[in-house]
DNA sequence: CTGAAAGCGCTTACAG
DNA sequence: CTGAAAGCGCTTACAG
């Protein structure tokens, strides 16, 4: 292992020069006459040096390098909005390092302690509601790492931060299916997923509701499941309200809150004999990459992650303190039909 | 923002020892008296200090953090390799960057510049196999980098290397799939994905063959079709050889390179009327999260990719030279059947 | 057990 | 246009 790397001083003593003058070659100054440059630029070639970053980390006050933190990379959707904002950051000549929700909640030490170790230039927090236990911990994490660095929210936005933030309104969207169904003739609507406690302006109950009201439709609270947005819970969910209700009163149509959600209500539905989409439709939301190759392929919502990945990443680079919504976009597949009258 | 962070001179003057004596609580080193340790910890904690990692890796040589090269990482076997990576990484104090091949390839300037400036403790590779292009980089990029830090290998390994690496068998894997089959009456079994010029003693052709010999069965060409590993080059595939050959020789099994692949290989069935796994058995691998909720249920591959990926990192810092072989675990589900024999 | 001093590899005023 | 010097915030021998 080649630990003793080529320094400022090699290339200087090289070149012939201070390392004065190496330092703004590599910086690309303009104040350096054609011949010296030349010089240096043959040296760093000769010598194949490389800068270290730790060393201009030091005086410079800056690292290049940000982090972002996600409640887990497994669901695709949060891999696409880390590959959005890793891939903009590398453009901008930055490093991108993740540190997982759950990483931080097993830490016996300070959760933020090695974030603020690091000396980041800037931190994506991507905020997934859960009850108490992680609200508190997100405020209270967020509380403090805002104050050692900048800080862009994805996702969710609690109602007291009041910081950047990048996040798609999820009542507007939510709304909106809800008319997509009711405009399909269906009147029995489910909700499935999220947590009851979210206090988010822009969370989906809000636009549920409207969407109902839109429609002259009443909310049915057993059509109302909260719960993880995972598979297991989405079939979990959907099998217990099913089992709990006569079968007149079954839902004709299932909103997930994501589509591992849709996934699990897919299979109690198929379970329960229910064919999809003749007796009930499902939606889910988040469009990964295997919705169409599901059975029926699934309807869901393009969020555009690593639009807002990247995005953030810019927020985070030029400062700004605005609060941005992103795009979304209905992804009609087979799995929503206008609801079966009669028999 | 606080960019004027707490010093170890802060801490120092406000304990009254010498910066010499901060350091040394810091570290954990035992020669400290318990008064002055006291003192120290206590100036610690009232002035909120965190050292900062950028200085200590000026002198102490080591960054503490790790990067790791992945095709990309929106499909999910990356973001598990890259997951059980970055939570072993996170035991061990590390941090884990992520640096897609995409963007190495795509940069004008040296691709491994970026890495070798951050002075990384190690660094994780793990590579897919595609032809000329790819491999000629990656032959290049490698041996740059590993001059400079320590690398592990993860995948495929090409003949060439011969460094330590974590890797599944894939070649032991295919050939117990090919019996799996060929035990289920399958004589006619497909091989899809994958480089035709691909070079691993360990790669999947070997054991297809071996397989195939095993039952005495012959390689037939037209059953191995090479392609990408997504499901649209996994429907492109299957299209193409349905479509060219006659309906008697039809494979009965399809084996795809990964679960995207069989995804798509499972969408071309469909359209060309093919019941699975009535008429046609299909078995992928990576057992991705949504195998389960296909239609039906895919059977797949464990690879263990968490599992890898953190016994990567633990190579990466143990410095130990070993090459290893993973686990994996066939897991049956509905997608494959004792072939349909007579009408 | 503790401190003074040098050094890690850069950048940044400050002179010239 | 170029160099000498100080400084970034730590760690590490070296004395005592």
């Amino acid at each position: 292992m080649n630990s003793d790397h080529t320094t400022i001083y090699d290339i200087a003593s090289e070149a012939g020069v201070s390392i004065a003058t190496v330092s703004r070659v590599l910086r690309g100054e303009t104040n350096v006459s054609p011949a010296t440059r030349e010089k240096v630029q043959q040296a760093i070639e000769r010598l194949n040096y490389r800068p270290s970053s730790i060393a201009r980390g030091l005086t410079s006050k800056t690292t290049h390098s940000l982090g972002i933190i996600l409640p887990k990379l497994l669901n695709p959707h949060y891999a696409m909005i880390f590959t959005g904002a890793q891939e903009e950051a590398r453009k901008l000549g930055y490093t991108m390092s993740l540190f997982p929700w759950a990483s931080l909640d097993t830490d016996a030490y300070n959760p933020a302690a090695m974030l603020i170790e690091r000396r980041l230039d800037g931190l994506i927090v991507c905020v997934e509601y859960s009850p108490k236990d992680h609200d508190e911990l997100v405020r209270e994490a967020l509380n403090t790492l805002r104050r050692y660095m900048p800080v862009v929210l994805i996702g969710c936005v609690p109602p007291w931060y009041d910081f950047p933030a990048v996040a798609c309104d999820n009542a507007a969207m939510m709304r909106r299916i809800v008319q997509y169904l009711t405009r399909m003739g269906h009147e029995k609507i489910a909700l499935i997923g999220g947590v009851k406690e979210d206090t988010d302006p822009l969370r989906r109950d809000v636009g549920y509701e409207k969407g109902l009201a839109d429609a002259k439709l009443p909310y049915t609270a057993s059509y109302r499941v909260f719960g993880k947005g995972t598979a297991e819970a989405g079939k979990a969910a959907l099998d217990q309200m099913l089992d709990g209700l006569k079968r007149e009163y079954w839902p004709t149509a299932v909103i997930a809150l994501n589509d591992l959600v849709a996934m699990g209500c897919m299979q109690s539905a198929r379970e329960h004999g229910l064919g999809i989409p003749e007796q009930l439709s499902v939606i889910g939301c988040d469009d990964l990459f295997c919705a169409p190759y599901l059975t029926p392929p699934l309807t869901s919502v393009n969020t555009r992650q690593q639009q807002t990945g990247a995005r953030a990443v810019q927020l985070l680079l030029s400062g700004e303190q605005k609060r941005e919504t992103t795009d979304w976009e209905l992804m009609e597949r087979a799995s929503c039909a206008p609801v079966h009258t009669g028999i």
